[in-house]
DNA sequence: GCAAAAGTGTTCGAAATACACCCATGC
DNA sequence: GCATGGGTGTATTTCGAACACTTTTGC
């Protein structure tokens, strides 16, 4: 809200509506063990025919995020979010020509989830598909190949100090699983045995769930199963860098 | 932005215009040897007659950033933002409720700013200055002391790992002024031996600017003077809280 | 000289890394 | 049995916190 008007104020005190705000939600996932990125195939200008992120139009009375959980759903016919799948704010995107069609300012969202449907094409969409983030890159629609950057930096980030890694496994989860998860999405390889010292040094982190499964079919010991703690939280956090060369840790 | 809409479209493809967007800027300073923020008094309704955050529409053609900017400049007698205030998007807030006139939605900034001059009154606003965090929160216009709230975590905890810090102090500076900013901010005491190893085995933090200065008119040896050099992040980052208790660190 | 703050050095314990080694499973 | 991966232990090293000591200033 401002506190200044810069332009004639009308009706009710707000200026003539020239401006349009939308969602657009970056929906991450480890889809086949790939860091995958969900995107849609617009079936309507502009860039009709173009990958993009799903996105619509905020409604009047609507919340932003309320939005961007509607867009989901509606976009990619996954009818109810399953709970676990976490939604925050990413930053919004407001160029004056970043839309054809006008003066359209974007409210980005990350997505973070495990064990989605196969998502299937929704309102004004042809198709829907998970795509992974290392691939060569399709080109997307308006801005969103630099809101995919910055979503993904994001997750890169986020991990690190926090419990997110967690919401790209379904639960249970074997210490294997969730390595593999800090693996691809840093792409590179972690000690297996430190990797789980620090994990379960950190209280609150990972639950013993009881049980154990197997992570490949070729044979190896059965890892114990866990699931999510109260713990948001990462101290200390795990690193993905060398602290002299910002080379990758790893054997 | 949108790839699908909710609401029947007009014009060229957008629905009708009944969202406004302003920007928000929460200001954050070292002024007088206190982490204070920017506030005006609002000499227009709504809310006239309250303190509130800088903040006006968005112009037409006006990217975000720039109307942060230009929102500072209109609003605080600031002729022109001085080099080296850093001015970066918080987040967005956009509750359906949150302004009395009707649906804005603000894209609220945080700038980091030293040696500013005295602010005044500007554009609507009838009165300027800076508020030390710390101090009995005045009531504020609007939803913004959520903003101050966010912003001010912000800050806290970007200077752990970067160099925004030295953006709160003219150049040059002594390495007891730097940890002076570390200790208002976090609102505890550093060890000054370990605080001068820390950042000075930055590479690139800290560039030696020759000649020294006594930070205090009663005795004391003068410190060496530096600026800020090219490295923006810092590693290892500086540590606030104690890793076991949560305590803060200090003697 | 004394107080105060900058700058330097040292000690001690915690923490991370890089391994080696054993255990449990599939084949 | 062998290969594969999970789980545990450990030596080495690095790092940080704490704190003693020296230097340079104002008074």
């Amino acid at each position: 809200m401002g506190s200044s008007e810069r332009e004639p104020a009308v009706g009710k005190g707000l200026p003539a509506g020239v401006v349009a705000v939308t969602v657009d939600v970056a929906l991450l996932t480890v889809h086949q063990h790939r860091f995958s990125i969900l995107l849609v195939l617009r079936s309507e200008p502009p860039w009709r025919g173009r990958w993009a992120l799903p996105g619509s139009f905020v409604a009047e009375d609507e919340d932003l995020d309320a939005a961007a959980r509607r867009t989901l759903e509606q976009e990619t016919g996954i009818e109810r979010l399953p709970d676990g799948v976490l939604l925050e704010q990413l930053r919004s995107y407001g160029g004056p020509r970043r839309d054809p069609r006008g003066r359209v300012i974007s409210v980005a969202y990350v997505a973070f989830a495990a064990n989605l449907p196969v998502p299937r094409a929704g309102r004004r969409v042809a198709d829907a598909r998970f795509v992974p983030v290392g691939d060569q890159p399709l080109p997307l629609a308006f801005d969103h190949a630099r809101i995919v950057g910055d979503a993904v930096d994001r997750a890169r980030s986020k991990i690190e100090y926090s419990t997110l890694a967690t919401a790209f496994l379904p639960e249970p989860f074997s210490i294997s699983e969730l390595r593999a998860v800090y693996e691809e999405v840093w792409g590179l390889s972690l000690d297996h045995s430190n990797f789980r010292r620090k994990v379960l040094g950190v209280e609150g982190f990972l639950l013993p769930a009881g049980g154990a499964r197997p992570s490949r079919p070729r044979g190896g010991r059965p890892g114990l199963l866990y699931r999510r703690g109260p713990c948001t939280q990462l101290w200390p956090p795990l690193r993905r860098g060398d602290p002299d060369t910002g080379a990758p840790v790893g054997p």
